[in-house]
This record gives C-alpha cells, sequence and structure tokens, in this order.
RNA sequence: GGUCCCGUAGUUCAAUGGAUAGAAUAGAAGUUUCCUAAACUUUAGAUCCAAGUUCGAUUCUUGGCGGGACUACCA
C-alpha cells in the first residue's frame, strides 16, 4: 500500500526527494585494499602464518585461513589470542582437546620467542605471546608517526559527498553526510589510495526557481547584506515563503469551488514559478542574472559553513552544467538495443529480468532525466580523472537509483561500471521521526555547530583549567571540542544504520565521545611537556596486565585502518579510538609514569605515553577531529 | 501490491556463526595530600515472536508481528 497518495506535491516536495539531494550498499568492495604494512605484519596475520605452517607440519595436507578464527582471548581466561578449533574437527577427525595440545606444542616449539604458553578449554586454544613481542613493537613503533599507514598503492578513488541544494541551508542529515565523506576519504589516504574529493551542487530545477519566485515577490530587494543574514538561510526563508504562499492560493482556490488536485497544479505562484524554469533553461538574461545572484548567496553560506566544520573540495560539479549530459551515451545505448524507445519517443530500459522495473531515461521531449545526467557524470569523471573507483556517499533512500545507475552503466558495458560505489547511508531521525521542514523540526546545521561550541565553552569555564590561554587559543579549543564532539557523535554508529538524534538532550562529552578521547590526549601531552622517553638499555621486566592491555589495543592500529577502508566505515576507528582512550585511562590511574618505580618502567611508560598519544592523534584525525594540546 | 532495510539494557549504540551478548548514558555506591576527576572503580539492567540449519545462532533460512525507505516524463 503506497503511504503517500494523499500527500500534495508541495507535500512530497518538502518532506521528501527534494529534502535529500543525497542519493544509493549492493556492491561489495571486491579486495581488500592492501597487503603490506609500511613496518610489520600484524600479529594477528603472523599467528594465522604461524598456525597454519604448524597444521601443515603436524597434519600434512592443505590448510587456509578459513579453516580456522582467531579471537580475542576472553577476559576470564589465560592469554592473549585463541584459535578456535571446531572447524578443524571434522577434517581431521580428532577430539579438540587432541588438535589443542598438538597445535599448541608446535607452535611453542616452532616460535618460541612468540608464543610462551598455551591453555586449551573446549575447542579453544589460548594462545600467550611473549611479553618481548610487545616490548619491541613499542621500543620500534612509539614515535612512528606513519604507524598503521600503507604506502601508495598507486590508485585513484573519487569520493562524491555533501551535495548541497541551492534553495535552502544545510542541515542535520548534511553534517552526517559530509563528516562520512571527509572521513572516508582520509581512511582511503591512509590505506594508500589517491583521493579526489568531489560534490555535485544541485543549482538548478524547480526548487530552485520558488526561492527565486518568492524573492522576487516578497523581498522589496532584500539582501542577506541589509538583513544582516548568512545567504543560505536569506534564500532558504524565501523557499518556506514560497510554500506558505502556494498553500494559501490553493486553500483559496478550493473556497472557490476547485478540487484540492486541480488547485495544487493550478495555484498562480507555482505557474509563475513553472515558466521561470522555462525561462531559465531559456537563457533569459533577468532569470538567469537573478539565478546567479541568488545562488551566490547561497554559496557564500555555505562556504562559512564549509569552513567551519572543515570540508573541501577538490572538484565542484554543477547540475546547471551536467543537466545535459548522458544524452550521447543513450543514443548508443539505444543503437545498441540497451533502451528501447516507446510510441511517444521517450526512451527506457528494461530491468525487470533484474528484480526492478522499466526505468525511462530520455523523456519523450528528448530531455535527460536524473539518471541521465548521472550516466552522463559518472562518465564524465572518469574521462577527466581516470579514477579507479568512484565512491558516492548518498543517503539509503536513494539505493534503487544507485543501484540503477549501476546496472545501466553495467548493461552498457561501460569501463568504470564495476567501480561505482554506493556508500549508502541511513538517515538522522528525529525521537519523532524524520525532520520536516514543514514542522520546523529540521536541525540547522550552522544552529546546532553554533550550540555544540557553546557546550564547550560552558564546559571548559566551568572546569577552570585553561585561564591562561589568549582569547583566540580558547576560541580555537572551544571550537575543537565543540565540533569534536559532534562528529565523533556522527562517525561513531554505522553509517549503514539509520540514527536517532535528541534535540532536546545535547550531544554529551563524557563516555563514548569525541572530547573523552581529546581529553586522553591532552592529558597525556601534559605529562610530555614534562618528561621524554629517553633511551634505556636496562633490562626489560615483566610486562604489568595493564601496561600490556594498552599494548594489545595500539597493536592493532593498522589493522583497524585496513578493516575501516575495506568496510567504509568510520565508526570502526571511533570504537577503537575509545576503547584505546579507555585502555590508557585505567593504566594512567593505576600507575604512575613520572615517578614510576623504575628508570626502566618510567622509560617504558613515557614510550607507551608517546604512542598513545601519536595513535589518537592520527586516528582522530582519520574522523576529521583535531586534538587540543591543553583542556 | 512489489523490492529493499531495520527490531539488542529505561535511552543511544557494539558484537568476521564462537566461550558467561559488550559499551556509553541515566540509576545505586565509592575514589583527589601524588603526572589534568571532561577521569577511575564497583553495582543493577537487554537479543520482537515461532520454527529450522549447526557441536554452537543476536548473526544464516522460512513464517509471523512491528517500524522505515523506495517503487515520478522531479532532482
Amino acid at each position: 500500500m503506497r503511504k503517500d497518495n494523499a500527500k500534495s506535491p508541495i507535500d512530497r516536495v518538502e518532506g521528501g526527494k527534494y529534502e535529500q539531494i543525497n542519493r544509493a550498499i549492493v556492491s561489495i568492495w571486491p579486495h581488500p585494499p592492501i597487503n603490506h604494512y609500511f613496518c610489520s605484519m600484524s600479529l594477528v596475520k603472523t599467528i594465522q602464518a604461524n598456525v597454519l605452517k604448524a597444521l601443515t607440519s603436524i597434519y600434512s595436507g592443505s590448510f587456509t585461513e578459513k579453516d580456522f578464527q582467531i579471537n580475542q582471548t576472553k577476559p576470564e581466561f589465560e592469554g592473549d589470542y585463541t584459535i578456535v578449533l571446531f572447524s578443524l574437527v571434522k577434517s581431521l577427525k580428532l577430539s579438540p582437546e587432541t588438535i589443542g595440545a598438538q597445535l599448541g606444542e608446535q607452535l611453542i616449539q616452532q616460535n618460541p620467542a612468540l608464543f610462551t604458553a598455551y591453555n586449551i578449554i573446549k575447542g579453544f586454544l589460548n594462545l600467550s605471546i611473549a611479553d618481548a613481542y610487545w616490548q619491541g613493537l613499542l621500543e620500534n613503533q612509539h614515535n612512528d608517526r606513519c604507524y598503521g599507514k600503507q604506502a601508495m598503492n598507486g590508485k585513484k578513488v573519487m569520493v562524491e559527498y555533501s551535495s548541497p541544494n541551492t534553495n535552502k541551508p544545510l542541515h542535520l542529515g548534511h553534517l552526517r553526510n559530509n563528516f562520512l565523506g571527509w572521513s572516508v576519504a582520509e581512511i582511503l589516504k591512509a590505506n594508500g589510495y589517491e583521493v579526489l574529493k568531489s560534490c555535485i551542487v544541485n543549482d538548478r530545477g524547480i526548487h530552485i526557481c520558488k526561492s527565486m519566485i518568492a524573492w522576487q515577490r516578497f523581498a522589496n530587494g532584500a539582501t542577506p547584506e541589509s538583513t544582516g543574514m548568512k545567504g543560505d538561510h536569506f534564500v532558504g526563508d524565501y523557499y518556506v515563503k514560497f510554500n506558505d504562499a502556494f498553500k494559501a492560493e490553493v486553500k483559496d482556490l478550493v473556497e472557490k469551488g476547485m478540487s484540492e488536485a486541480e488547485a495544487e497544479k493550478n495555484a498562480p505562484i507555482l505557474l509563475a514559478t513553472q515558466q521561470m524554469l522555462h525561462d531559465w533553461e531559456a537563457g533569459e538574461p533577468a532569470v538567469m542574472a537573478l539565478w546567479k545572484k541568488m545562488n551566490g548567496w547561497v554559496y557564500e553560506g555555505f562556504d562559512v559553513t564549509y569552513r567551519t566544520i572543515g570540508s573541501d573540495f577538490d572538484q565542484t560539479y554543477y547540475e546547471s552544467d551536467t543537466y545535459l549530459l548522458g544524452k550521447d551515451i543513450v543514443q548508443k545505448g539505444l543503437q545498441e538495443k540497451v533502451f528501447f524507445k516507446k510510441e511517444d519517443g521517450s526512451v527506457w530500459i528494461d530491468l525487470t529480468a533484474d528484480g526492478l522495473d522499466e526505468k525511462l531515461v530520455l523523456r519523450k521531449d528528448g530531455t535527460s532525466v536524473y539518471i541521465t545526467q548521472d550516466i552522463g557524470l559518472a562518465q564524465q569523471k572518469y574521462d577527466q580523472y581516470q579514477i579507479d573507483k568512484s565512491i558516492y556517499v548518498i543517503g539509503d533512500e536513494q539505493n534503487y537509483h544507485m543501484k540503477v545507475l549501476k546496472l545501466i552503466a553495467q548493461k552498457l558495458g561501460l569501463p568504470y561500471a564495476d567501480d561505482i560505489y554506493h556508500l549508502s547511508y541511513g538517515m538522522v531521525e528525529l525521537p519523532s521521526g524524520k525532520m520536516k521542514s514543514r514542522e520546523g523540526t529540521v536541525v540547522d546545521a550552522d544552529d546546532l555547530v553554533a550550540e555544540m561550541i557553546e557546550t564547550a565553552k560552558n564546559h571548559t569555564e566551568a572546569l577552570g583549567k585553561v585561564k591562561d590561554f589568549s582569547p583566540a587559543e580558547l576560541e580555537a579549543l572551544y571550537q575543537t571540542i565543540g565540533l569534536g564532539a559532534m562528529k565523533f557523535y556522527l562517525l561513531r554508529v554505522d553509517p549503514k544504520k539509520k540514527m536517532i538524534f535528541n534535540p532536546e538532550e545535547s550531544i554529551d562529552f563524557h563516555g563514548f565521545t569525541g572530547p573523552f578521547v581529546q581529553y586522553t590526549y591532552a592529558r597525556i601531552k601534559s605529562i610530555l611537556r614534562k618528561d621524554a622517553p629517553g633511551k634505556s638499555t636496562a633490562p626489560k621486566s615483566p610486562l604489568l596486565k595493564l601496561e600490556k592491555e594498552v599494548l594489545y589495543v595500539l597493536e592493532q592500529f593498522p589493522s583497524i585502518i585496513e578493516a575501516a577502508a575495506i568496510e567504509l566505515n568510520p565508526s570502526v576507528i571511533a570504537n577503537y579510538l575509545f576503547l584505546l582512550a579507555k585502555t590508557f585511562n585505567s593504566f594512567y590511574t593505576e600507575h604512575s609514569i613520572g615517578n614510576a618505580e623504575t628508570a626502566e618502567k618510567k622509560h617504558l611508560r613515557l614510550q607507551l605515553s608517546v604512542m598513545t598519544a601519536n595513535v589518537i592523534q592520527s586516528g582522530m584525525q582519520l574522523l576529521g577531529l583535531s586534538v587540543p594540546e591543553r583542556m
């Protein structure tokens, strides 16, 4: 049953499609992006290789990494990593205990420098890793700024994100999009890709004309300058004014006896808007001038927002340039019988065999539709930059559209078809449901940013730790913390899932948050201003439990960066950083760093602090967050 | 109608088919002569329902129930 068949066209405009220019996860990242790290193989991979070698030498036969799993050992058991043996039981026809004992013995014999002990509980072989391994990692990598990052791999990726409409300001949904796009770009760079960030601006169309008409009629020449308003908000207000006027006209016509459906089609202001769109397409000078003027205002507003939140693009596309693209591709496809023409002259593709519908690609008047433009733009991106992968950060409501786009490209045999990837993310919803401008429930991006910075200010002042900061330093700090809280909040959730934002409850600064991680960093830096790890040749004493726990987490950073790239999922990084900060904080409260028991311990703990700070800093950078030296 | 997505503590989020389902927050109780208490410690609290596959299911399959998105000669 259709849910929205009662809605008027204007409802759909407000609550639906135009609201989100975000467009469609259908395909899978075809292969893990990289094979080796700058420095050394990850511990899990090392264990994997050792287990494979041991299995082969004990049981003779061929094994693959799929024959067993390696998990972190649960804290209630002795050991660091665990081999799950169940899947070997069938093929080897031995009990898990036997396999475990034989494998454990062999591993220790084979690599006594790495494995020190094992125990078997049920089908789980728990392995203990030598202290020397962790100590070596720390000694070698603690101040390696490239830790976890990979060498350039020669592949080029374009990440398209943000993609605003020029008839209204950015809202919370755009923020999720922007932060995701930015972070994914950073994550891919860390994995060795050359990344191009792009943005398609939806700067034309009936919705833009609505703001223009409303301004013409109601503004009396007012400008952002004359009203002191930010340009995008200024224009957005006229978009709202259009809708108010439209509704009033419809109501009026209905009272005069017209049916509601008729009235919605014939409201004078709507007809005027449609005329304006025609004039725009015809290049009518006055309309073009107005269009340029108003879009200019919006861009000035967007620039301010983008600068504040830290978004930028290597390439901006404008729909006014691209909306005619793709027609030649359709003509070619028509010849190749990928498309077919209906009697009225419109051109379609039949996707019913793929479980989809027939889709229009060219109107009967020969003009292109959204999907046609997107094919054209995809082609242009490929021609222009020879990209190996094209990622579209677009909301999940456009899953269908993006599926169609990819499918059409594949059927046309376009070389980049398989490299189109829709990074589909869920909407940000309010506790009451979707944000609706008609109900005034849209959370404005600028307002939210300002509120977060204000909250950061209040918290900071209440704590009074940075009273010696200059006003400029304070402002920078508030921004770092406020934006940090907001970015972390939006990125810590799996992008695929929709998330709920409650405007009544302000975004937290405690717990699983950006400021928590930032605070951990600032506290470490405070120690490192007084002390730095020098050289130590003292024999190493055994690692304490909490020291090892921090190292255990630090060791995983390279694998985490890789996993985040394979999944295109910044929340992997956010979860990791929180775990790291929490683990370090536990260590920090329990053990003194500056006044450690021995010089050797002090040295080790300072190195541990340096490495933790470095990893926090690079990890936060992958999320688009900066870290303060003090807070 | 069709296609797709989602149902986990009061709330917001985790969990490549693995051990006793993790966190955060809200609740209860503690920790400051010592490196930043935006921290730390303890405590209580959850897999929508029903079958199936499996040594093992939050995860996979099927069927319910509940929520959402899409299904325009709009972009």
